[in-house]
DNA sequence: TAGATTGTTAATCGATTAACAATC
DNA sequence: TAGATTGTTAATCGATTAACAATC
């Protein structure tokens, strides 16, 4: 039978904690290295982290032995791997579908540019919009999306559109072959097999904050 | 012994899956109220949120008995008390901290004045920000805040600033009262005990995204 | 009533943590 | 070398699910 890996699990499915903190390894990681810190202890990441050592070193177990005992992790080192990890070790085409002030946001924000997320062109039904520039990239109309994906290849679709055009949105792009979406509309979007979606769902968020902020309140009436 | 309250578990503080569940509660039912639809089971319900039947209802079985057996449950009734729950029954009062693209999508997002959440006020550094009115609330120079929040009880504190930044104002709205944080900087903030914070981080949800785009490739090289 | 569906308990599953041999 | 810290295993903890008595 031949060798596992080393250092990596059987084949297993990631689990979706430890997909949700490579990221904030991979944001700590840049911010240290910046900072110029050559070495770090799982102990160290931890502290800094609110989260456990061992939780730290587990996690990174998924993907190979990073490490070295009696030392820890190389700063650069590490993140480099994180970052191949996540996938960050290519580029990313994506179209934005919404020009409104989400939209433009998310259009506009540099740190996206800066590890590899390229938007190379933007989609709204309004007339007003349409034809302009955002940051550099030509507002097209809506209609003109699924042409528009026959012709380029598109890695990542973000809808930024009010909830009641987002599903139909959602069907242009996965019809037009893109099969990751990154959706930010307040809507439960329906996707077909084989489509990966996320969502920023802002109300959700706040009204986690809020039940938070009763949590004491109710638990005694 | 006094009895416990009917169908409320014990003394303990609720899951966090079970908080991050209420909000998606909400959102749908408030679908299905708009649809006109009047009784829902919990079988139902989970089917078009894709949890299980018994999730549900053990999600409600933390606040108390709100179905009814053999008939599930009436969909205002619920949504009232899953309201009540989340804490949607009073206002909160935020003050807004960046008026950049993300702080104006934020501060011009309808969706939350409806629930009741309502931005008082815009800060930033900018002066050609200043003096400008945003959705009809006036941006103020952020050296303004101390000020503003000793005569204003503000419940909730938004930071849209540049991550360089937003550990400062994080520090200033918690000096000025504001206990709740609800923050969209890519940045770990540090808050004092007793200050809720809540996060957006755009980056990391895209790369949450870009992590499962490359999850098969990775595991097989 | 008979059928349906709740609220809750016990069983299962999965994720986190503690502990430690390996080793730099 | 002695000290430190990894990667991994076993133990623990917590969350989800299945099952069912209660009952509308």
């Amino acid at each position: 039978m031949p060798q596992e890996k080393k250092g990596r699990k059987k084949e297993m499915p990631i689990p979706k904690g430890v997909v949700a903190r490579l990221p904030i390894y991979f944001r700590h990681l840049t911010e240290l290295q910046k900072l110029g810190t050559e070495r770090l202890s799982s102990a160290q990441l931890g502290e800094d982290l609110d989260l456990t050592a061992a939780q730290i070193r587990s996690d990174l177990s998924y993907f190979g032995s990073f490490g070295q005992q009696g030392y820890g992790y190389n700063v650069s080192e590490l993140l480099k791997q994180v970052q191949n990890i996540i996938g960050l070790d290519r580029t990313y085409s994506m179209v934005l579908v919404g020009a409104g002030n989400l939209g433009k946001a998310i259009g506009g924000y540099e740190a996206f540019r800066e590890k590899g997320f390229q938007i190379k062109a933007i989609f709204d039904v309004d007339p007003l919009l349409i034809g302009n520039y955002h940051t550099g990239v030509i507002i097209k109309p809506f209609s003109e999306l699924p042409d528009y994906l026959q012709k380029n290849k598109t890695d990542i679709g973000i809808i930024a559109t009010p909830k009641e055009a987002s599903q139909e949105v959602c069907q242009v792009l996965a019809a037009g072959g893109v099969s990751s979406i990154w959706n930010f509309s307040p809507a439960q979007l329906t996707v077909p097999d084989g489509v990966l979606i996320e969502h920023i769902h802002l109300t959700d968020s706040l009204l986690r904050l809020v039940f938070r902020i009763n949590e004491q309140r109710k638990q005694f009436v």
